[in-house]
DNA sequence: ATTTTTTGAAACAATTATTGAATATTATAT
DNA sequence: ATATAATATTCAATAATTGTTTCAAAAAAT
């Protein structure tokens, strides 16, 4: 397939649609840890929240994966969407910033889980290097760059704060990282062919306090 | 004003609007210490990367802000935005759960600086009760309902596995919080009164590892 | 006083979600 | 075993929402 055509077809599956896919996915795992292997649109639209019809919609954009008069079989649909996130693969990662963020970051067993491997913390602050979280060894950030090109690192996380947010991505991007995810509040810039993903806690904060605000005036 | 036309009122702005004012919030700041106080929709588009109309339109759910000619006034829109989202209080909170991600939380002085202030963090871990991050006492989680509502804590913040999340929400809705930030990766059930905003580190991690995907098969 | 800038509002376009018809499968009843 | 009813997806059409473009009016700059 020409490569263009390719990428437009990809394109066409839009952000709002993949940012419903994870939570499907989660559904499914809980699902099939009770033992249930079959599961239609409608209840599938009962646990998540999103009308049966656009459940039905999204998954359809990756292919038939239902059958008429049966349902989703839950296993299988699993792990179509476990591919097409894909979560088969295995990342490897470091973290940039070894504070309280990134040390959580590392001992949470999830992204483990889902194939996603911290390799190192790394730190400019000399009480923190040489500690290790878990087993992964905090390292002094000056040896980043060649850590990352040595072990073929695809993503780089960003918990610092906000002010080195921007050079560590610099130095992620020389080093030729394929993915950044960010969690300092400011917008990185790099390369268009590097993926970013940022978590915003501030604006999520924000948010809350609206809704609250907006709660309490009525 | 009737109390369900408000509401009406209050409710017609969507959430994909609300979404994007803490971004407009962040870069106004920026700009204001760089000491700049005055600033066009074309010019905040370039910062933001929304289109100079949207942001316009969106600004104009909320009144005119802006003088034709002129531009918005850096310093008003700034605190404009921060009436709308509700950051002129000063919101009590408390975190469920004080291992890395909880005290993260509460080790962060943005939050603070901000208008949330943390009062206690709760554990049920023997070893971390009586800790202090900052000076932030960590308390026994069977006091926490009695701590809430002596304090008249606004807002619960779950921190901890998935496991006890709900349970943990439930003690909160009991005290009486008016909103809960949900870091927990599950979908908390609670009365229609109560705000919830969930962080999905998990589903932005995936839709980190769906871009990456995608970017090596093309 | 005239030109330029820039907002705000309305018209238009694109995207996203829902509905309904057609079709296939399963379960039930005979 | 077969026919029938109920279930549930898929696909196309429609509706609703969201975002962009256009343009008149107002203010600022020259």
């Amino acid at each position: 397939m020409d490569k263009d055509l390719r990428y437009e077809k990809e394109n066409k599956i839009s952000i709002t649609v993949i940012r419903r896919l994870p939570k499907y996915y989660r559904y499914l795992g809980d699902l099939m840890n009770k033992g249930i292997n079959r599961i239609s649109s409608q209840e599938l639209s009962k646990l998540t929240g999103f009308t049966a019809s656009q459940i039905r919609q999204d998954l359809n954009n990756f292919g038939g994966f239902g059958q008429q008069g049966y349902g989703y079989n839950v296993e299988e649909l699993h792990a179509e969407l476990g591919k097409i996130l894909g979560l088969e693969t295995i990342y490897k990662a470091v973290i940039a910033g070894a504070g309280n963020l990134g040390q959580a970051i590392a001992n949470y067993k999830g992204f483990e889980d889902a194939g996603f491997k911290v390799l190192s913390l790394f730190d400019k602050n000399p009480k923190l290097i040489g500690l290790r979280i878990r087993d992964i060894e905090i390292r002094d950030v000056d040896i980043m760059i060649d850590f990352i090109k040595e072990h073929d690192i695809d993503i780089g996380i960003i918990t610092s704060p906000r002010e080195s947010a921007q050079e560590l991505a610099d130095v992620f991007v020389k080093a030729g990282v394929k993915g950044i995810w960010n969690f300092a509040p400011t917008d990185l810039e790099v390369p268009e062919h590097i993926v970013v993903e940022n978590v915003r806690l501030n604006e999520s904060l924000f948010i809350l306090s609206y809704f609250l605000k907006e709660r309490m005036e009525i």
